[in-house]
DNA sequence: GAGTGGTCTAGACCACCAA
DNA sequence: TGGTGGTCTAGACCACTCC
């Protein structure tokens, strides 16, 4: 007699995918289904905010529930640390550190991560490699201030599974974009300079400080992958 | 003295971050924690539920709640309708079939949409525009199956927004690369041969039949970007 | 002001599964 | 088999916002 919230899930879908309701349209009260389907309200709440979040639906207090014109795809994408991507490949994981600075990073990275142009910050690039092939070149700007007093050896552990391991719980963003290959991305990573090249951008704070921003240039070939 | 769910959701963030709850540990019961917190199970559950979602968390019945291991980082990103993403930069959108034809497509495609090679689909070439410069070039295989009698007018509707409004919910799954400009891409988007472009390649199917693949070239300096 | 969604409660039953 | 999470209920109060 009692759906649960996800049989109501599924009936809403249905009823949106037939145009029971069209797109646009005012769907009944929480109340009122819940009366239709026989079940508390509660229930119903959990399924139509589950689909509010997939973006089907579109919610609003006093105004009531409709159904997304535009339905918006949503895709979660997973974004491992490197080392278990490569090694999930089958394929042995390394990785080297090209160098090491203290010096102001370009007043583009500087004004992303909120600092004032000409705070120095720990310059790193790195090559990680797979298999012994090169697949990531990795730059990256690290603000020192997060760090303990003795800098943890960046030859031995990553940047980035350090982070994970001592940092963890950061806010942030992260973009991807398609740029030909530098000169130095190019001779890292063993193509010809300007070819196309799959890059990754990340900049992350904790509660107040800004941590990191570090941009990596995947080798070509790479894709990123999910379900939708 | 009744903390909200995401009141919670923080304080047990706070404690993973701090390493109160070590990465792989245990935490405590739902019902400890409603205890601890003076709210009932349910808020607990409701800020447990929405961490574990989001990955940070593994719950098992019986065996409880554990902190994950490797906390793996999950971006959820929007796949906007192209008409969206375009007029919500304010720009005017429009587009062009430049081509429509119907035949087998490469073996490739066919493998992607599960279906035997040598089956005749709907080929589609669509150039999109952005305030009347190039933006994206769409290449698409189309299963005429699941079309009406009538095949609609996609030079009058985009293909895409076509299936959105009565294709609706279907399965899939997406991937992004980059890739150097075909010849045909680098007329269609002004850029020359070889430049990089950013991929979104798409293949969704409804209950059982398949529905589409696409390929979608974007023209330089597109950027696909998220919150973390 | 009134209708709607957002959240919380105290309790309950069930499904699952490690011990 | 007992402990745990997953879900549902009936009711309540609040926040928002449209009218």
């Amino acid at each position: 007699m009692a759906p649960g919230w996800e049989a109501i899930r599924a009936e809403v879908m249905n009823r949106i995918r037939s145009r029971v309701w069209p797109p646009g349209g005012l769907i009944p009260s929480e109340e009122t289904l819940a009366a239709e389907f026989g079940c508390a309200r509660a229930t119903v709440n959990r399924a139509l905010t589950e689909l509010a979040t997939a973006g089907l639906l579109e919610r609003k207090r006093k105004a009531g529930t409709r159904v997304a014109a535009l339905p918006v795809r949503k895709a979660t994408l997973d974004i491992p640390v490197i080392r278990a991507e490569v090694t999930a490949r089958g394929q042995a994981y390394s990785f080297v550190l090209m160098s090491r600075d203290l010096t102001a990073p370009p007043t583009g990275v500087a004004a992303r991560l909120g600092l004032a142009s000409g705070v120095p910050l720990i310059h790193l690039q790195t090559l990680h490699l797979a298999g012994g092939l090169p697949q990531i070149f990795e730059d990256r700007w690290l603000n020192p201030a997060i760090l303990p007093q003795h800098e943890p050896d960046f030859t031995a552990i990553s940047a980035n599974e350090w982070l994970v391991a001592n940092i963890a719980f950061s806010t942030g963003d992260i973009a991807f974009s398609a740029e030909a290959a530098s000169p130095a991305e190019a001779a890292a990573l063993s193509v010809s300079p300007g070819a196309a090249l799959f890059i990754t951008e990340r900049c992350t704070w904790s509660a107040h400080a800004p941590i990191t921003w570090v941009r990596l240039a995947h080798a070509p070939g790479y894709r990123l992958q999910t379900l939708l």
